[in-house]
DNA sequence: AATCTGTTTTGGTCAGACCAAACGAAGCAC
DNA sequence: GTGCTTCGTTTGGTCTGACCAAAACAGATT
């Protein structure tokens, strides 16, 4: 073995894994997003511009450039010039929007994935029994407030139904959570909003927000968590009588 | 406007988007992976043969291949044929690898992701607390035993820690779960494996550990979750001192 | 059966071309 | 000046055809 091993081998990398021009591209990009040099809402020079800076043809920078739509971090709406994304929660979930469908699809998925739901929902209203601030109380009675108003208007009680988990999702004031709220909406839509509604079903739903905040009121959170957990229980029934087992 | 504005317009979308070769692609190697007719772990045609198949230039392939593996549904290592990959909770959050290093760029970004990891592993515990199967209590007792033993070893008790909050995620026999330990562990790690270790600290760390182990042992919810709670709260102390506010 | 060897296939990259839609500036009407 | 049309330019999307090096394969060799 010469030394040669040691430099030549343009084509791979430390690992001794391929090396694609297109990962390099892509770097220099996030790069300069980074240095600020392009900023949020600015657009991507064009294609041609970036394959003679970067000197590689304008397939490699095609290639980068769909990577970086597809991790989310510019939005490339076709015949557009792409445009640098500003950097939230949300675009998280929308990426693994694909992946997740397809998990959901296999048998228990969507079962999984409720039950974080109920788990992380659960703490949601323990913490909220203890530390809700007086707006948070507010902005929960104003959502349950819609929502009883809505009891006889079943597409609108699905909407305020969201609405009032959502306030929950606000109390910690963590940018995360109302994110993680507006994930599992989208990823369950396809059971609860296609399940058939009735004005009785809207009725008990209601009750059970209903139960939740009161608990919460009265700042104890063992009965917050055991009205959350009764609600989505029954609300999983429901579902589970709608669509058998998914 | 004549019938023409229905029917002709092969580029525009339903919703008037310009559309994308490529898209169909993937559409089509997505149904070929549900269909079963690419099993798991299979390779994918050859980019030619597809082009041929789709009839498309190996140009859209290629973007349609390349999207296939940003999105995770198939493993792409370059150089080799492409393996239609088994959809499993683990890529779903290696997926949004790249958004979330960046998200937690931003101030306070670590803060917010490591407390919504709290309102987990708290929600955790408690059930834990409440329903932990002899096996379950057998897997901490094993890790709080390794976790000790590894006391004045820093590196071996940095991974002995891990694996208790890994059984952790293990109790309630969801797959969601562990991935989403790994998801935190592998986020967190920049701060967590290069913080100072000592064995003072590790020391001060397995007593938390237990303390939370012997809750559960006791059936005590609240006493778990208290004491989680405040094992991370002194992790976090210990990384704030060590890295400053990040 | 294991190893070496040469041929074929395949992914990665490039150059150049065409089209239709988006862009932008000049010109026009109010 | 403001708003609108017009028209050439730029740009993204797609295609063709080509080349290279590495991977896959088949066959010969040991």
């Amino acid at each position: 073995m010469s030394i040669e091993n040691e430099i030549a081998a343009p084509h791979l990398k430390d690992d001794g894994q391929r090396h694609r021009a297109a990962d390099d591209v892509f770097q220099h990009i996030v790069e300069l997003i980074d240095s600020g040099v392009l900023a949020e809402g600015a657009p991507l020079p064009s294609e041609r511009e970036i394959s003679e800076t970067c000197a590689v043809s304008r397939t490699v920078v095609r290639e980068a450039v769909l990577a970086l739509s597809n991790k989310g971090l510019i939005d490339a709406r076709p015949g557009y010039r792409p445009i640098v994304r500003k950097a939230n929660y949300d675009i998280a979930f929308e990426t693994v929007d694909s992946v997740v469908s397809r998990l959901l699809m296999q048998p228990g998925g969507i079962r999984n994935l409720f039950d974080t739901r109920i788990m992380i929902e659960a703490s949601l209203v323990r913490q909220a029994a203890v530390e809700a601030e007086k707006n948070d109380i507010a902005a929960l009675q104003n959502a349950l407030n819609a929502n009883e108003a809505a009891i006889d208007d079943s597409e609108r009680f699905y909407q305020t139904d969201i609405v009032f988990h959502a306030a929950l999702f606000e109390v910690p004031q963590n940018p995360l959570m109302p994110a993680i709220h507006k994930a599992y909406t989208s990823w369950l839509a396809p059971q609860w909003s296609r399940m058939p509604r009735l004005p009785d079903r809207n009725r008990s739903n209601f009750i059970a927000h209903k139960e939740i905040f009161d608990a919460i009121l009265m700042r104890d959170p063992d009965r917050a968590e055991q009205a959350l957990r009764n609600h989505l229980a029954a609300a999983w029934t429901q579902v589970e009588q709608s669509f058998g087992e998914d």
